[in-house]
DNA sequence: GTTAGCACTCAAATTCGGTGAGTGCTAACA
DNA sequence: TGTTAGCACTCACCGAATTTGAGTGCTAAC
């Protein structure tokens, strides 16, 4: 059964009233203060409907109505409309945004601090996900008599490296040697098929030519492969959630500081997660903890490429459309930040 | 006027029970649990005695004594009684030590991982403070027609890199006739007096003469500089404090967790405090809200000079014989990790 | 189909007496 | 003079009872 024009009204009342208030909405409440041109009694009727389709629900039974997770994607769906972000407010974001441009996770993490400072939830932005990313070249350096640094970069502009002690002294050109032959053999593919092991066997033979070298080095290159692949996940405002009125709770307050503070778990629930805009409202999330929670996230990419993810999460009663094109707007300055002309963005290793 | 040795075992005997049960102690459990042979009525004057001293409060007429910062302090300084560690307990922290000891900022991290796990409180590690690091060599790698990797290292063994973009194509000879003479100008000079500008103008006349090269140069060279001197706070255990009856409450926890949101400003507080083992007892915290918390911190070593910090912070009700016991066991254990003949410490930028 | 009226419900706030842990004082005792 | 028993007093805490008020659901009339 759809939905009457008039419950829709007053649904989409009942939710612009309980994200503003936090409390439950009742009929005269509603009839006051919203233009419906019907009686309390009738919204009474009304509500009792939705209520019967799942679209509210009743604290208790002298308490006005909540909207349910339900209530909420029909309105993320259908209701909402996105707020067109204003001028000052885009400047804000822009100005934020390009005052550190070309210290990758700096702006990252800066973008994260605006989302979270303009929304007043707490907000995370993850690095790229870089598994699409590829060798460029890889070089030996000299350091001293037993001490030499392995520098790899990536087509992505990374560049990472690592001091690698030798068991004893080594010759330049052997050092050399090695640089080329792996440069040679592992330029143009995958970090990640490397670093799994993926393409190691078929080159062994090569590099065993080369002396003992490869002994000591080869261990440190796939770790330093392994690092680059690791994402950074940078959360702000989590102190936010304490002034929201859900989470005036110790007990909640801690659910929800022991769901972020397990990063690494936080981190591969955002990498499964689609792309694009996706908001999950809920239940809807698949993790338990998580289940009174709404969690908004976007994608970001960097030269066309890779892809980073950014969000907030907080309390279903949440202001979606605000917060939706607040986002949009950010990744859209973030795409275009990162994009291959802006050329200099002159990435560091983490 | 001394304290008599009875008063002392009573104030003793309070802290005990009252570190253990976070409940005021009253004349009468201190009688009966404690062994020491006089009555409640006598143990009531005692205690009378101590409060007017101003070893202990009242927290209403009708409840037992709560050791004031006054009697900890005393009790950190002549009561306490370091706990020797079991060798399990010894074993423990060794080991997990030992699991990545050549990822310098992992042991950091996981030391601190390991002290928040024994004792229960939130523990910070903060990596060296580089401010007496030298540089030992600096070079310039052409990548493509147009990057070039600028790389900086230490004596310490940190290397740092950064891709830069030029304007326009170089001539790599001129590239590395720039390394040199960098190179040559600051080997053994220190990075913080490099990065301060203090020694710049001594040489610019030399690398002017290198072309237009510099002018792209020069300033990421700075500011990678500057980022060799970051140090990084690593924080652990933040949730603990939800099991710590004196954060039982939504206003307290919040405070506690706004503190050391601001990473910034709380690494600032760790690298002005003292070297070695250094307590810090509620009110004698200078910063007011950390005026009913305790901090303590110590004091780990790189090669025997650059200098870290360590340290838990908790409520003053705290078993602080064990904690500075464990946390020395574990900077002993750090300072023999990075010592000098330990030599693959491995490090790798931030 | 809409509305007014009214009984009913129930969380939250308020009040109030009881309970018990603990103190402080006093007077007696060693 | 120091120690102890005794006793009145204090006060946070707990739980029961009461009040308040926002809000519903139902019914009957418009």
């Amino acid at each position: 059964m759809d939905l009457s024009e008039r419950k829709l009204k007053i649904l989409q009342a009942i939710i612009g009233d309980y994200v503003k208030s936090a409390e439950p909405v009742g009929s005269r409440t509603l009839s006051k203060n919203y233009d419906l041109g019907i009686s309390p009694a009738t919204i009474r009727n009304e509500m009792s409907d939705l209520e019967e389709m799942g679209y509210l629900t009743h604290p208790h039974t002298s308490a006005g109505r909540v909207p349910s997770d339900k209530a909420y994607r029909l309105y993320v769906n259908t209701l909402m409309e996105k707020k067109e972000l204003s001028q000052e407010e885009k400047n804000v974001i822009a100005e934020s945004l390009k005052s550190n441009v070309n210290e990758f996770d700096e702006t990252i993490k800066h973008a994260a601090q605006i989302l979270s400072d303009i929304t007043n939830l707490t907000s995370f932005a993850m690095t790229p996900n870089k598994n699409e990313d590829v060798i460029k070249y890889i070089n030996l350096l000299p350091v001293d008599e037993e001490t030499v640094v392995l520098m790899i970069a990536s087509e992505s502009g990374k560049i990472s490296n690592k001091a690698i002690s030798l068991n004893g002294p080594y010759e330049e050109d052997k050092l050399e040697l090695l640089a080329k032959t792996l440069t040679y053999n592992y330029r143009g593919h995958k970090i990640s098929d490397i670093s799994t092991g993926k393409l190691i066997s078929s080159i062994k033979s090569d590099v065993d030519a080369l002396s003992g070298l490869e002994e000591n080095i080869m261990p440190s290159f796939l770790k330093t492969l392994n690092e680059m692949l690791n994402v950074n996940l940078y959360m702000e405002g989590l102190t936010n959630i304490f002034d929201i009125p859900e989470y005036n709770d110790l007990k909640k307050a801690r659910g929800f500081m022991e769901l972020l503070g397990q990063k690494e778990n936080f981190t591969r629930k955002l990498i499964e997660r689609d792309d694009g805009v996706i908001v999950t409202i809920g239940e809807e999330n698949s993790d338990d903890v998580m289940n009174d929670c709404s969690l908004i996230t976007a994608t970001y990419q960097v030269d066309g490429k890779m892809i980073g993810k950014i969000g907030v999460i907080g309390p279903t009663r949440m202001k979606y459309g605000e917060v939706t094109s607040i986002i949009e707007y950010l990744t859209d300055n973030l795409n275009s930040a990162f994009q291959l002309e802006g050329g200099k963005n002159g990435q560091k290793e983490d």
